[in-house]
DNA sequence: CCGGTGTCGCTTACTCGACA
DNA sequence: TGTCGAGTAAGCGACACCGG
């Protein structure tokens, strides 16, 4: 081993600080005060301005010293006797023997469990501080030295302000110790227990269970005990020597006699390991310190209380020390130290016990408090053990201890998740809001549990599971995170893109349906215009058939044009506006038996007799004959020639003689309506008409029906006016 | 990518008290 | 005295995160 000429750190420095602010003991970039400085810094100062002790082997030692002394064979001395803790970096036990042989005073040796040994430089902030208690008065310790005791004491610390209290009583403890192991052993204190010891894993491994003595002894040394007796017969806690090792793998059989002969327990060894152990075995260091409740080292709930607080202290520290500050420790480091925080509340377990331990009671926290927090539960701490064992809370958490674990939980990600996955219950936590509080609060990095996690997960919202119940899920990881958020903007795309498109197709559907609209607009306009201009082309076609029809007659056709028309019931007259310049022109329109009637005046043959004989029985004067096609419906039925015969020019008589055209007009009457009779009527009507005053009274008309028409009553009589 | 860390669930082994 | 169940320390692996 090479002496360290750097300081390495020393708790005592910080004891007067409050634990958070203390820095952690593997600072081995950590810096003295300067030597000038005050005793601000402690009474360490003179164990820095102390050159190193020279190591010796010299003889004058007391038996312990020459033990362990005699054991190292090689390197230096496990006492490097340097009794400042502060006074090198190897230094990190400290034992104090009087070695009342020699001097008669108290002599102190400071044992160094090399760093090697382990490779962790062990610190016991618990005896330290108590050690610093009796460093009121560090002047007084440099005399307190024992020239005597050899060379390998003048480096000494001489802490002798905690030796000079009971320093025989420490060495009692260490040569109890030594016998036991020899009686254990079966072997003798001496030699052979030297190379027991260089069997094992060093000299270091019994220094420091010399160490742990001491620490043991320190520790008890508030309550009083003066002398071995008193440690033996007093207080029982303290009488169990730990005898734990870190590394405990080489020291199982060491450590096991010393057990059982110290901690006075009559249970039976295990026979083998624990579990899945590895070979630890704990139990006999564990027993008794701070109340301890079992010979398996069962915690008490004064133990998990000051684990709970230790662990409180810790994060708070880690909280004021900066961002990163607690990753720059390794686990075991910071359970190293909540151990040694511990040792100084008198609470003896080492750094994986405490570990184990907080995981446990952590454990069961977070299963009470997932219920707690649900209102309308029972209260776990309501409820009989057998309903808790039915609820799945096999465990036995004390509401005392609930709290205390509470209490520092209010950023604790792990007991108030961020982010969580609902797996199944239907009130699963989304608190995707509370990361920004989160993040507010979060101003520091407590390392602790989850609380480590409030500042990163604020970051990235990414954090641990949340429940070990299954009662709330899982919280959410990164890659949830980041898939979630990619199936939002997905989901967000596709509403948004189904939205546009929706958007669009209505649109285009309006655009389609206005178009249908104005398509339907514009065909029913072109449907009017069509059915105007069908109107307007059948008048057009009218006029100009009416114009082909006047251009007719004025080519000397035979059509004319009808001015009225008069309903006589089963026949019609029309009156006729004639036209002087025509040839032919209608005179005359009416119905009979549904048919149009219409006479067509031949002017021009107007006078002609055709050969027919015109017999009128009157004193007729003058005689007017006209000639008329009859058609009904368009078709010609009959041609008609009556000659009117005047009386003063007063129309006295008709005669006149029906040629049948076609077979319109049946040939004889067989009762009913005649069709001639009433053709004929509908002219002799006409007559009258046209000579209303000019006609005598009674005027009479014979109307000869040429063959084969037959004659029938119908075709003479009286001339009026059927309108009349 | 890897190592360290914190957390959690599960398991194992042990202790201890109750009970036959 | 042996058995059994409860309680629990401890081991172990998995998981997720972070930083290098």
């Amino acid at each position: 081993m090479q002496h360290n000429l750097h300081h390495r750190f020393d708790p005592n420095l910080y004891s007067h600080l409050p634990p958070h602010q203390q820095p952690l003991p593997d600072d081995t970039t950590w810096t003295p005060p300067p030597s000038t400085l005050g005793f601000a810094w402690g009474s360490t100062q003179t164990s820095y301005d102390t050159p190193p002790r020279v190591e010796s082997t010299g003889g004058g030692v007391g038996p312990m010293y020459a033990l362990l002394g005699e054991t190292r064979g090689r390197g230096r001395h496990p006492f490097d006797l340097q009794l400042s803790p502060t006074a090198t970096m190897d230094v990190s036990r400290t034992v104090l023997v009087q070695r009342s042989g020699q001097g008669g005073g108290a002599s102190t040796q400071t044992m160094h469990a090399s760093v090697l040994d382990d490779g962790v430089s062990m610190h016991r902030p618990n005896h330290m501080s108590r050690l610093a208690l009796s460093q009121a008065a560090p002047a007084g310790s440099v005399p307190c030295r024992q020239p005597a005791a050899g060379a390998a004491m003048q480096d000494q610390r001489a802490d002798v302000g905690g030796v000079a209290e009971s320093p025989r009583c420490v060495e009692c403890i260490v040569c109890r110790f030594n016998s036991l192991r020899a009686t254990s052993e079966g072997d003798g204190a001496g030699a052979a227990m030297q190379e027991r010891r260089l069997d094992l894993c060093g000299v270091a491994e019994s220094a420091r269970c010399v160490e742990r003595i001491v620490c043991r002894y320190n520790s008890s040394r508030p309550t009083g005990d003066g002398d071995v007796g008193g440690r033996e017969g007093g207080a029982s806690k303290p009488d169990h020597v730990d005898v734990e090792d870190d590394d405990a793998d080489d020291e199982d059989e060491d450590e096991a006699p010393v057990k059982e002969a110290v901690s006075g327990r009559t249970k039976k060894q295990p026979s083998k390991v624990r579990g899945k152990a590895k070979g630890k075995d704990k139990e006999g260091d564990t027993n008794d310190e701070g109340g301890g409740s079992g010979a398996r080292g069962n915690w008490s709930l004064n133990e998990s209380l000051v684990l709970v607080q230790c662990k409180r202290d810790q994060d708070d520290y880690f909280a004021n020390a900066g961002t990163n500050f607690s990753r720059m420790k390794t686990k075991d480091q910071k359970w190293m130290d909540i151990a040694k925080r511990m040792e100084k509340e008198g609470v003896r377990r080492d750094g994986e016990q405490c570990m184990k331990r907080w995981e446990n009671i952590f454990r069961w926290y977070r299963k009470v408090w997932d219920r707690e927090k649900d209102s309308g539960l029972q209260s776990y701490f309501l409820m009989t053990t057998k309903a808790r064992k039915e609820k799945g809370y096999k465990f036995n958490l004390d509401r005392t201890l609930y709290d205390a674990i509470h209490i520092m939980q209010g950023n604790n990600q792990a007991v108030h998740p961020l982010n969580l996955v609902d797996t199944g219950n239907a009130q699963g936590q989304q608190s995707q809001q509370g990361e920004q509080s989160q993040a507010a609060a979060g101003g520091g990095e407590a390392d602790t549990s989850a609380s480590e996690n409030r500042g990163a997960d604020t970051g990235d919202g990414c954090g641990r599971r949340s429940s070990s119940n299954d009662i709330q899920g899982k919280r959410k990881n990164a890659r949830q995170l980041a898939f979630e958020a990619v199936t939002d903007v997905m989901k967000t795309h596709s509403t948004v893109v189904a939205e546009s498109v929706d958007r669009a197709s209505k649109r285009q559907c309006d655009v389609l349906q206005r178009q249908c609209d104005i398509m339907e607009r514009e065909a029913r306009t072109q449907e009017r215009q069509c059915e105007v201009l069908n109107v307007g082309q059948r008048m057009l076609c009218e006029a100009l058939l009416k114009i082909v029809g006047n251009s007719e007659i004025a080519r000397g056709g035979h059509r004319g044009v009808v001015v009225t028309e008069v309903d006589i019931g089963h026949r019609n007259c029309v009156g006729v506006r004639r036209c002087e310049s025509m040839d032919i022109q209608m005179a005359l329109r009416g119905r009979v038996l549904g048919r149009t009637i219409t006479f067509y005046e031949m002017r021009h043959r107007q006078g002609e007799k055709d050969g027919r004989l015109f017999d009128f029985v009157g004193e007729v004067t003058g005689q007017e004959v006209g000639h008329y096609e009859v058609d009904a419906n368009g078709d010609t039925i009959l041609n008609v020639v009556v000659a009117l015969g005047y009386v003063d020019d007063m129309l006295r008589e008709v005669v006149g003689y029906t040629t049948k055209v076609g077979r319109a007009i049946p040939d004889r009457w067989e009762g009913g309506v005649d069709v001639l009779d009433d053709i004929v009527d509908l002219l002799m009507s006409n007559i009258a008409n046209e000579h209303d005053d000019l006609m005598t009274v009674p005027a009479d008309f014979r109307v000869w029906p040429d063959p084969p028409l037959h004659d029938r009553p119908g075709l003479r009589g009286e001339i009026r006016n059927i309108d009349e």
